[in-house]
DNA sequence: CTGTTTGTGTAGTAATACTAGAATTGACGG
DNA sequence: CCGTCAATTCTAGTATTACTACACAAACAG
């Protein structure tokens, strides 16, 4: 799991000399700002003498003050959602819809740099060693769920998302060791779908958990994937967790196929070729019949 | 919709002089060098001097070869996964891993570039005006017609999305005038999608199409929103067009949310924390019961 | 050809980044 | 309270790097 700029920022804030931490500080009010300007400047600003602003680069690990502006150019604009996000009011749709894709693509960059690789191999193994997979998730990880059986193919064994928690339960009562259960909440605080995880593992099915954190869904769960987001701190941020979910889930599927070998390669390869032809009404029309990707 | 550094890039290499050319070249061949590089080492490598490499920033309108290194550094961070992707047999879990975040986040990005934000307003307008909202998808954007159904409170207005096909249609044929229907396929070629948008619009609902282009969907749709993303070459790449469409069900239905006004906001946040309490079994309880949003 | 325009490089200047060593500050024991 | 030592920060200088003015060369029209 590797940090962003802001994160290490933040980390070793502590642990900087009085000078530095000036600069540090500065960094953090105003990126943009340090971005473009030139040292003379930062150093004037933050009120210390250029050699400390160099001090500082080369002690955060950079070659030197270019190579620092490079990285937090790159850094701002995965990260200001991080910082500058509040949607407010009278936000023209322009701004509005530029708040939520900047915080979606953030949100997406922070899951991905906390995603644990190896939990996620251990995920793919135990799911090649399976013969059922069933996905569970309410409200928006129910989405999550669904989307995830509609990957059945990729997976290469039968998949299903029972939506309601009646279903969801019946079906980890009577599960068995051969399937493995994916049990998916953000908050990981939801009972009912901790029942249903409970269950299945109860019945000796392997229980995979997707979740914001280590929650106390994760307990009870024997592959632990952590899908990291930004907190929803405002009332009218939209749900971004789903994305990050959506994108664990498209990691897993994809290795699962990529290791599945040759046949099953060749297999998807021609299911998809077919479905193209079968879902084109005549060989000129542009038109799809029902059952394409989309 | 402003058009990322290498498309500008890709743009204008035709009508570039020679020598500026060899420069453009040499960014599109190795932009990681040029980002780190010094002009001198750029101009060498490009085989021209380094006033040219100067013209060649200043053409492009920038301040100078330090600004175009910044914008060279943020492009790449969005841009690379258009450039180096395919998804490889042997990739370890990390690599593929970043490969699909990285196109996953590349799709966003471009989603956002390309978005219309006119075209979003008139939606919002006329979703204002609805009684109704109808959300229509198969497969991969069937999962984004069933998130936007769950965003019924944001909207404000009764939302459903039937799930099959003949019940999408039934809607539709028996619709009327103060309903909307937002339709959703990324190819815009789903046969059955387009005859329920079609059955839709002559009851006199209105149409709102979401596709990934201007797709046969498009004509027949009031409004048309278009969700960019980059085409799936690989057969094992995943569905990234879903992404681009469920953040753009975010910004429409958080857009929708803040226009109603204060009425609905003071609604929509004392049910988000009722809700939060509700949820939770006991007052101290870090468990939440069903019913939460995740 | 010759004058004009367009394009490109040479050479010089200003700016910026980086380095060495001196000065200051602060901490601690006597 | 003072002196010593270490840590920290600055001053001043050097080396790079970016930028500019101008001159030369090529392409083209008359």
């Amino acid at each position: 799991m590797q940090s962003s700029l802001f994160e290490r920022l933040a980390d070793s804030l502590e642990g900087l000399r009085r000078s530095e931490r000036k600069v540090a500080e500065l960094v953090v009010r105003d990126p943009h700002f340090v971005m473009q300007a030139p040292m003379s400047a930062v150093a004037a600003r933050a009120e210390v003498s250029e050699p400390t602003v160099m001090r500082f680069c080369t002690g955060l690990g950079f070659d030197g003050f270019q190579a620092f502006k490079l990285a937090l150019a790159q850094a701002l604009i995965l990260g200001v959602a991080s910082i500058e996000l509040p949607v407010l009011r009278d936000d023209s749709i322009e701004e509005l819809s530029s708040k939520i894709f900047d915080q979606s693509i953030s949100s997406l960059d922070k899951a991905r740099r906390f995603l644990d690789a190896d939990e996620v191999e251990r995920a793919v193994q135990r799911i090649l060693e399976s013969e059922s997979l069933v996905f569970i998730g309410l409200s928006a990880s129910g989405i999550i769920a669904q989307d995830a059986a509609q990957k059945a193919p990729l997976f290469g064994i039968p998949c299903s998302a029972p939506t309601d928690t009646h279903q969801q339960f019946m079906e980890a009562a009577m599960t068995n060791e051969r399937a493995t259960f994916v049990v998916i909440s953000h908050t990981g605080r939801t009972r009912s779908t901790m029942r249903v995880a409970a269950a299945a593992r109860e019945r000796g099915a392997t229980v995979i958990g997707i979740s914001g954190d280590n929650t106390p869904l994760m307990d009870l769960c024997d592959i632990k994937i952590i899908a990291k987001t930004f907190e929803n701190t405002d009332m009218h941020t939209p749900t971004v967790s789903r994305l990050a979910g959506l994108v664990v889930i498209d990691v897993l599927s994809t290795a699962v196929s990529l290791r599945r070998g040759d046949e099953h390669y060749r297999d998807f390869t021609r299911m998809k070729e077919r479905l193209a032809h079968f879902a084109r009404l005549s060989p000129e029309s542009p038109v799809l019949d029902d059952a394409s990707f989309d």
